[in-house]
DNA sequence: AGCACGCCGACT
DNA sequence: GTCGGCGTGCTC
């Protein structure tokens, strides 16, 4: 007899173990590690996963049940990835099935129809046995017409049989019940990338500095190597060839990008290169397509998967390389459970298939870079541009352009840069970052500022309905024409918006087309590419846009960017704004003078000695670096520690802070040798969400470990002493935005 | 997660 | 005397 070791499909810490079931002997070919499986538990069935099979089993045998059913797909994971699962529960303390569900597409449990099946038809019989058969098939019908048909194709689609030789479906019906076709369910993986687009492009020549860089890769090896590359040094063709090396080799590849960057053109310039073995996943696709993704990847179809987050647990076997790009995006770290770092998740799957983990960034994490430095990870440099041109960089300091009388969100150098470009029919880009600033409405007189009264957050003006929205909870009111608190009428717009900006900019060049791209510009589902294309056919002269047009947008005609507002992201209360900004800066540089025209680029603060602004200017990472290093040292922050955020989110404001106080004193009574740090109670940056207060307790360490087992096990003894049904508590380990 | 078992208060 | 509260413990 067989036994199955199951992980049943519930997240609890109770459950979080094998349990054992027999094997039927009629299910013993289909019972493997990562099948699905529905047995008895409990009062019930559920629904499981096969994490180990054994000859023998230490419980009673009254008490072992056995497997009812094997779900259809065949398994889900194999030995390596579970191992990857069980890694992740380990270090992110999250139950084996919230990590088991990592490796499976989203809604495999609920839905078993995922998969798309379409019906084809084919011959039973060879061409030399067809004379005797064509007898019974009356002359000139649709039937002897579908006959021939199949002759040619063999197989064919019943729907594409119906469409091009314009028949029904009982012809159809006859020939099958007649014998002399069959009609069979095939289940259609569909394509998420249009294969029949791309145009096979010629493998440019390395430059000298992309040769070394692959070579210093491969010398690496097993280390993992940190790409760091100037903009426009090429970085995307090195990772080619890298993919291009494993793939040679019969391995398989995974290359993660924002999702942001997840635009057709990236995708085309991958299948240009390896057409239809490469494939696509993100977010919009919906589940059934995902699923298809992920089943061509188990079963080979595939070699090369390009995705988001989640792409990392792409079902392949043999995998050769795993690559992620712009390292540094915040978007590489899950905010749900199992919290995982796509980084330190991404080192353990290459270990275990013994792949090599890329890196690449041209700002590479203060930490990342630290760790490089250290020696941990391998250090590659692309200092160098390929086409050598390097965008010239202004900054424009906007206090003393207050104090020379211009009260305009523009510069005069700006100002006079966009003339110059739009005489010169090429494209430019305004960039504001406006997270956390929104444009907020307040009074003259007394100062009040229309704030949501739900989510503690200020109101954001909207043009096109006059009226003020809540960013958060999406809360709508009309635009007060009095002030609430003291009933002035000199309400004032406060802050700078896209909206504002693109009115100001009209009002300035009238003739000018702009193009408008931010939250309220891309609620469509294809809208944000729609922008994108106008702009790179040149339906428009100006892009004007947040965060979302900064990163890996490549468009030739563009030779001014401007950044309208640096300060912004300076100014976030986040101890990386230093990192952000610089970050944020030099993307957003980068995407000018991309191709042979040279780029300018207007940074416009009001804080011009700020050492991110200054080094941004001087396209100078290293000094940046240094810069930031030491301050992060001082203040104690990370790389030099790890930080535990633990949020409490409740109705009840008092109740919150009095159990954080409590768990306070618990870590107190704990920490005798010191080695932990405890911050606050203090309310969240957002403090409060759909009438639930939120305030966070943070816990600094230099021993991540030790901190993770601090933290758990004192939230522990808190639900041990003092009821916390009513709040949600919500543990983050070194997060990546501050909450 | 569910569900059963189990030991103390207010009720026909 | 019973009905029912939800605390504790088990599910192969």
């Amino acid at each position: 007899m067989m036994y199955a070791q199951v992980i049943i499909a519930i997240s609890s810490r109770q459950l979080d173990r094998a349990f054992d079931y027999s094997i039927p002997a009629s299910l013993a070919q289909q019972v493997t590690i990562g099948s699905r499986v529905v047995a008895p538990f409990g009062p019930s069935k559920k629904e499981g996963f096969v994490v180990g099979l054994s000859d023998t089993c230490e419980l009673p045998r009254e008490k072992i049940k056995a497997i009812l059913t094997v779900r259809n797909g065949g398994p889900v994971f194999d030995e390596e990835r579970l191992a990857l699962a069980r890694f992740m529960r380990e270090r992110y303390r999250a139950t084996l099935y919230d990590c088991i569900r990592c490796m499976t597409p989203r809604g495999i449990e609920c839905r078993d129809n995922l998969a798309k099946k379409q019906k084809f038809a084919s011959l039973n019989y060879d061409n030399d046995l067809l004379e005797d058969l064509l007898e019974e098939i009356p002359q000139n019908s649709a039937q002897e017409r579908i006959v021939e048909f199949l002759r040619e194709h063999e197989s064919a689609a019943v729907s594409d049989i119906k469409l091009l030789l314009r028949v029904s479906a009982s012809p159809i019906q006859t020939l099958v019940k007649k014998e002399i076709i069959t009609v069979e369910e095939v289940e259609l993986l569909r394509d998420t990338v249009d294969y029949s687009a791309s145009e096979p492009a010629a493998r440019p020549e390395l430059t000298l500095q992309q040769a070394g860089a692959l070579t210093s890769i491969e010398l690496a090896y097993p280390r993992t190597v940190l790409l760091h590359g100037a903009t426009g040094s090429g970085k995307t063709e090195v990772y080619m060839r890298l993919i291009e090396s494993a793939v040679s080799q019969g391995r398989t590849a995974i290359m993660l990008v924002p999702e942001i960057a997840l635009t057709p053109q990236t995708v085309a310039v991958f299948t240009n290169r390896f057409g239809p073995l490469v494939s696509v996943t993100h977010s919009r696709l919906s589940l059934g397509e995902r699923y298809d993704q992920w089943k061509k990847a188990r079963d080979g179809i595939i070699s090369i998967m390009i995705g988001a987050r989640s792409a990392l647990f792409t079902p392949f076997k043999n995998l050769g390389v795993i690559i992620i790009d712009e390292e540094h995006e915040k978007t590489y770290q899950s905010e749900t459970t199992p919290k995982y770092t796509a980084k330190e998740v991404a080192e353990e799957r290459a270990r275990l298939a013994g792949a090599q983990l890329v890196l690449g960034s041209a700002t590479p994490g203060v930490t990342t870079y630290y760790e490089a430095r250290q020696g941990r990870l391998a250090l590659v440099k692309m200092p160098e541009r390929v086409n050598k041109t390097a965008p010239r960089i202004f900054v424009a300091d906007m206090r003393a352009e207050l104090a020379g009388g211009n009260m305009s969100v523009f510069s005069g150098a700006l100002r006079a840069a966009l003339e110059q470009t739009l005489r010169q029919g090429r494209q430019s880009i305004l960039f504001l970052n406006r997270r956390g600033h929104s444009t907020f409405v307040s009074c003259r007189q007394c100062g009040a500022v229309m704030t949501c009264e739900n989510c503690n957050v200020n109101y954001t003006y909207h043009l096109q309905t006059n009226q003020l929205m809540c960013h958060y909870c999406g809360k709508k009111v009309k635009n007060p024409t009095n002030c609430p608190v003291c009933g002035s009428r000199h309400i004032k717009y406060f802050g700078l918006g896209t909206q504002r900006l693109e009115t100001e900019f009209k009002k300035l060049f009238p003739t000018a087309k702009a193009l408008r791209m931010d939250m309220d510009t891309t609620s469509g589902k294809s809208s944000h590419e729609r922008i994108l294309s106008a702009f790179r056919n040149a339906e428009a002269d100006t892009l004007i846009g947040t965060q979302m047009i900064a990163k890996g947008l490549d468009f030739p005609n563009v030779s001014l960017v401007g950044i309208v507002a640096a300060d912004l992201s300076l100014n976030t209360g986040d101890f990386r704004a230093g990192e952000t900004t610089f970050q944020l800066l030099t993307q957003v540089a980068g995407r000018a003078g991309r191709a042979a025209l040279a780029g300018d680029v207007y940074i416009q603060t009001y804080n011009p000695e700020h050492y991110s602004i200054k080094f941004a200017r001087q396209n100078n990472y290293e000094e940046f670096y240094e810069h930031e290093i030491i301050l992060r040292r001082q203040m104690m922050y990370p790389p030099f520690c790890d930080i535990f955020c633990v949020l409490f989110i409740g109705e009840s404001e008092k109740n919150i802070i009095i159990l954080l106080t409590k768990l306070l004193e618990i870590m107190k009574s704990y920490n005798r040798k010191g080695l932990f740090e405890m911050i606050g109670p203090a309310p969240a940056v957002v403090s409060k969400v759909k009438n639930r207060y939120r305030w966070k307790l943070i816990i600094k360490s230099q021993d991540g470990e030790k901190l993770k087992n601090f933290t758990h096990y004192c939230v522990d003894k808190l639900k041990e002493s003092e009821n916390v049904e009513n709040i949600t508590i919500n543990l983050t380990f070194n997060p990546a935005l501050i909450i």
